[in-house]
DNA sequence: GTTGACAATGATACTGAGTCTCAATATCTT
DNA sequence: AAGATATTGAGACTCAGTATCATTGTCAAC
């Protein structure tokens, strides 16, 4: 969260890239400013509009192109929530195996860490035989409970 | 899993189209005795494929219609694994709150339940001022180190 | 600094799961 | 049997994501 960690996260994809011996392109460098300058969720849509920002020549397919490096480098995490488009978290490599608690009511997106939690997961894939690769548990609840009793805790995303 | 189950369940979602006013045609008798005359998770595709068998009038938009009523009725779960397509679950009212391993590797998938996991998620919840609605975890694994041992200890599915 | 191999690009066509529309049909009530 | 209306199938449509391909940009070798 703090800056000198994004500004890490981004030399450490580009570290990635030339350990691939692929190329640090002007498009590549507006998407990569774009993620590791903010710590919101978002979209590959609104990954486009925002990179567009910083330079318009970014296409669509470019965004497509390079959000699997992203995920591949393991900065960045891709989310699913049942909705017809693919979430996706710049804040992963700070926070990795964080999980997701979804407000219905207001869309709104709350991370959460537990240790014990991943334990709990390793206990019982290794006593299903299987080896964890990854984990991604997703809450859908409501908060309007809370709304009731006055402000909802959770922090926007 | 035992057939009075299939049957109860078949009955219970009548009940509940009956219930809501809605009426039993051919084409929803089709669908729902696909659903509980299998315990094997499918896809919408593959649910009008089936349905077509036994009455080739089926359309792809009923099943589509279909599905919601039967996640809304509680018996079927709705899952998302993060392909693009969903995967249905006609086993849910046997096994509430059942989670998922998806094994990477063979693309099989292992149902398992956990008193502790659902006790541990309403903790979280609720300390985070949520009421829990639903929750799905997903453990993407491995079962290749498995396999190099012996046989992978997983049912297919 | 030219050159050339080839990585990367943008525009655009395409895919495929899921949704919407609408005229025709089936169901249930009375 | 008749009417009110829920349901249907066919097919048009949506929209996130993928594939294609001719053009452009990058970088290492010279």
């Amino acid at each position: 969260m703090a800056e000198p960690d994004r500004v890490a996260a981004k030399r450490k994809f580009l570290d990635f890239l030339e350990e691939k011996n692929l190329r640090i392109t002007a498009q590549r460098r507006a998407i990569v400013d774009t993620v590791f300058g903010t710590d919101q969720h978002f979209t590959a849509e609104q990954l486009l509009e925002w990179a567009r920002e910083k330079d318009s020549s970014v296409s669509r397919a470019t965004v497509y192109r390079t959000l699997p490096l992203l995920t591949e480098s393991g900065l960045v995490h891709e989310m699913d929530f049942g909705k017809d488009y693919k979430i996706y978290d710049p804040n992963y490599a700070d926070h990795p195996n964080h999980n997701h608690i979804i407000c219905d009511d207001c869309d709104k997106i709350v991370e959460f860490e537990s240790d014990r939690l991943d334990q709990l997961e390793n206990e019982i894939s290794s006593g299903l035989g299987f080896k964890v690769k990854s984990q991604q548990l997703r809450i859908n609840a409501s908060c309007e409970e809370m709304k009731r009793l006055g402000e909802c805790k959770n922090r926007g995303n």
